[in-house]
DNA sequence: CATTAATTTATGGTATATCATGGTAATTTA
DNA sequence: TAAATTACCATGATATACCATAAATTAATG
């Protein structure tokens, strides 16, 4: 029994010719402990996969049906988006899921998966993306340093 | 047994000459969970079928006595819309409903029905009509981010 | 600290079950 | 009783569940 639940680590997992791949053992055990599933989207703004529990989406759903109205072209919008794109992902005994062609194809996954911990959710990223986008985040990080300096505590310069 | 009840994904079925159509399996088994009927009605504001489970109508009943007056000009037109609009629609052994002619045409639903999850709802476009509705709302919502702050969930900063 | 044993995890392969869909029989209703 | 609607059966395709082995991680032991 863990305390806390979150997607965290970098973990390289290989794809194969039937789009089937394991997800991360200690992620398997949150989607466990939470009793709930796995759902996988295309990421609006990234070329990558992006994932979290069903239950996180529920409340999603919950959010929007009491901040937009019933009839709303918003909340027309925002569920087509986000819940037409949706897809549960459930894991077999081995615990592999099997990835969708559309969704392998937005991340331009062909034999191997990355999958980044981002806390409440995880990202699905090719080995090639994600070596960029890492280096992207990382430069952006620095150059905004004085953000963190409430975080300095914790650091070892 | 589901923990939640949200209607995803977007999948394309085919319809027979009879109107007859698949509802996705995964739509199938939250209907039997709740062992509820589903209900479709057009769309007010768009090309498209909508459907839900009989339990949501049920309660939008319940909010549009709350929000308009008995006896508006308001409460009247909605409740002829919706509720008049709606029919049950109950699927065979084999997981089919049949199409009403009516609710086809409004649709532009010829051979191919595409079954698009909205959270608590879900829509059946034309895949023409749909490939346009999708891009439409990829770019209104990328526009318009501020909307997301409150769905934050399902985005990536 | 090094080596080995034990356990968990990842992955290839395959059997099984489910699903979508064409067809037909039974039932309704007009 | 003819037409239309609904319920049921059959089949191929697809996805899912399971088994077996390899790899890797963790624990145990000297």
């Amino acid at each position: 029994m863990r305390k806390t639940f979150l997607f965290l680590d970098t973990v390289y997992n290989k794809v194969d010719n039937k789009g089937r791949v394991s997800l991360p053992a200690d992620y398997r055990s949150i989607v466990k402990e939470l009793n709930s599933e796995i759902v996988c989207y295309r990421s609006l703004t990234a070329p990558c996969i992006e994932g979290c529990v069903e239950d996180l989406l529920e409340k999603l759903a919950v959010e929007i049906e009491t901040s937009t109205d019933f009839f709303s072209q918003a909340q027309d919008d925002l569920t087509n988006l986000i819940f037409g794109d949706a897809k549960r992902f459930t894991f077999d005994s081995t615990g592999r899921i099997v990835l969708s062609e559309k969704l392998l194809k937005h991340a331009d996954i062909t034999d191997v998966a990355v999958f980044v911990g981002k806390g409440r959710k995880f990202q699905i990223w090719s080995p090639q993306n994600w070596e960029l986008e890492e280096a992207r985040v990382r430069s952006e990080v620095l150059k905004n340093r004085p953000i963190l300096n409430s975080a300095k505590a914790g650091e070892n310069k």
